[in-house]
RNA sequence: GGAGGGGUGGGUGAGUGGUUAAUACCAACAGACUGUAAAUCUGUCGCCUGGAAAGGCUACGUAGGUUCGAAUCCUACCCCCUCCA
């Protein structure tokens, strides 16, 4: 039993275990594991990628292990060593003070805040002197570095790397040995720094650390790795519908790799839902509703969840609109007129949805209105000016809305 | 320090004095189709004015200059890459 239960620790949700065997006899010891997580509060928002890698150590926390989340004050500033732009304005620390908190927030949705330990970098690199640098950056070589497939590729490819992008690796690693890591928990795509980790605590004599990677969840576009650069991401401190619906959004292949990873349905209902998305009987829209639900249950709770299957049923299936929808003074527009002898107004629609906010410019108001994506109370509207009664519905595309008020 | 190459719209990347708001592809957006999504087809894709025709403004690393006219030529500066040392 306890046995299986490992099995499912350690394998489901995981890209890679390094070193496994030891990772096994350490967790078998019985011994209370320092669990290492680290964030860039350059970047406070948690989306689904995260989630996967935090679902793990809120599992490892359950069995009695304790989280040191690294807040990357330090790293931040040299930044990811991916991107073209090598410079990088540098945050200022309030903004590195805020920014920590949010993610901190979002964070503790889904790890146990009680078995979790803060550490900022600043606390061991504020007074890290040029000796300490020279002596830590001796202990590796370029060619090391340069092992690494983000810096081959770009040196290959005759793309720029600024030599602080080097330090950026032996920083992380230099964290593990300050905080005594026993596991480091990160993505696969992290797998080279956690290892430079591993070898810089055995040059400094301490026992290397285990890595659990995970797998790179694959973002809404269903083909490249969640990101929020990439704008293909789904944020766990995004409203209910949202998250319901870009996880509708998704690529039907991309169910069950997101059931397995960002849910915690057991590894019984997991094999079910297998099948059954691999039977030709069962429409993929039910899983995919199932999933959306299970999601933003996690991140709200049942009965948001249960709104936001709702609303999007109504709006999205039915195409009918939403409940609640902001509202819009059509007084406020230049353009209103009154005819002879009617109290109804008349106004220019792209300039209302343009000053709506509900497109970004005029110009593209006047795209909309001349491929018929505009709708008011029902009608697609082919006139540039329209006649609006209190209470008519503005549609615009598939899922802008706005309600005319005085 | 020397020699050469390069910086173009969200991305890749054409364009070497006017026909260029700038080819093409990707992404994005809209429409058709669709009981989710995808695929497909059609269209759009800097900002402002205008119903439209049209006009104006801003834009090709930065700042100046030449020219009736510049992303394209000149000067200076900034940044990147390659090779030599």
């Amino acid at each position: 039993m306890a046995k299986k239960r490992l099995g499912s620790l350690l394998k489901r949700g995981v890209a890679e275990t390094i070193v496994e065997s030891e990772l096994v006899s350490l967790l078998e010891s019985g011994k209370s594991l320092r669990l290492k997580q680290g964030f860039d509060p350059s970047r406070p928002d948690i989306h689904l990628g995260h989630v996967v890698g935090l679902k793990k150590l809120s599992q490892f926390q359950k069995l009695g292990h304790e989280v040191i989340l690294i807040v990357g004050d330090w790293t931040a500033q040299i930044g990811d060593p991916s991107g073209q732009s090598v410079t990088r304005s540098m945050l200022s620390a309030e903004e590195v003070r805020a920014n920590a908190e949010t993610y901190m927030k979002q964070f503790f949705k889904i790890v146990d805040k009680e078995k979790t330990q803060v550490k900022w970098q600043s606390e061991w690199f504020g007074d890290f002197g040029l000796d300490d640098v020279v002596k830590l950056t001796s202990k590796f070589t370029v060619a090391q570095m340069l092992a690494r497939e983000d810096f081959s590729k770009r040196y290959e490819a005759g793309r720029p790397i600024a030599v602080t992008e080097l330090l950026y690796p032996l920083l992380q690693a230099y964290d593990s040995v300050v905080i005594e890591s026993d596991v480091e928990f990160g993505g696969i795509d992290q797998k080279f720094n956690c290892l430079v980790g591993r070898e810089l605590q055995e040059i400094m004599g301490q026992k290397p650390q285990q890595l659990l990677l995970m797998p790179l969840l694959v973002g809404t576009d269903g083909a490249n790795k969640m990101s929020k650069s990439l704008d293909n991401y789904i944020g766990v401190d995004e409203p209910p519908w949202e998250i319901y619906g870009k996880v509708m959004s998704i690529p039907d292949e991309l169910i069950i790799s997101y059931f397995e990873l960002v849910t915690d349905i057991s590894d019984k209902e997991f094999e079910e839902i297998k099948q059954q998305l691999g039977s030709e009987s069962t429409n993929p829209m039910f899983l995919k509703k199932r999933l959306a639900r299970e999601i933003v249950t996690q991140f709200h709770n049942s009965q948001a969840a249960r709104e936001a299957e709702e609303h999007f049923t109504k709006v999205v299936q039915h195409k009918d609109v939403p409940d609640d929808l902001p509202e819009f003074s059509f007084s406020l527009l230049r353009s209103l007129r009154f005819q002879d002898g009617s109290d109804l107004p008349t106004v220019d629609v792209t300039e209302l949805i343009a000053v709506s906010g509900l497109v970004s410019s005029r110009g593209e108001a006047k795209r909309f209105l001349s491929q018929g994506a505009i709708e008011i109370d029902g009608e697609k509207v082919t006139e540039t000016y329209i006649t609006l009664r209190e209470g008519s519905i503005v549609k615009v595309g598939k899922r802008r809305f706005v309600k005319m008020v005085k």
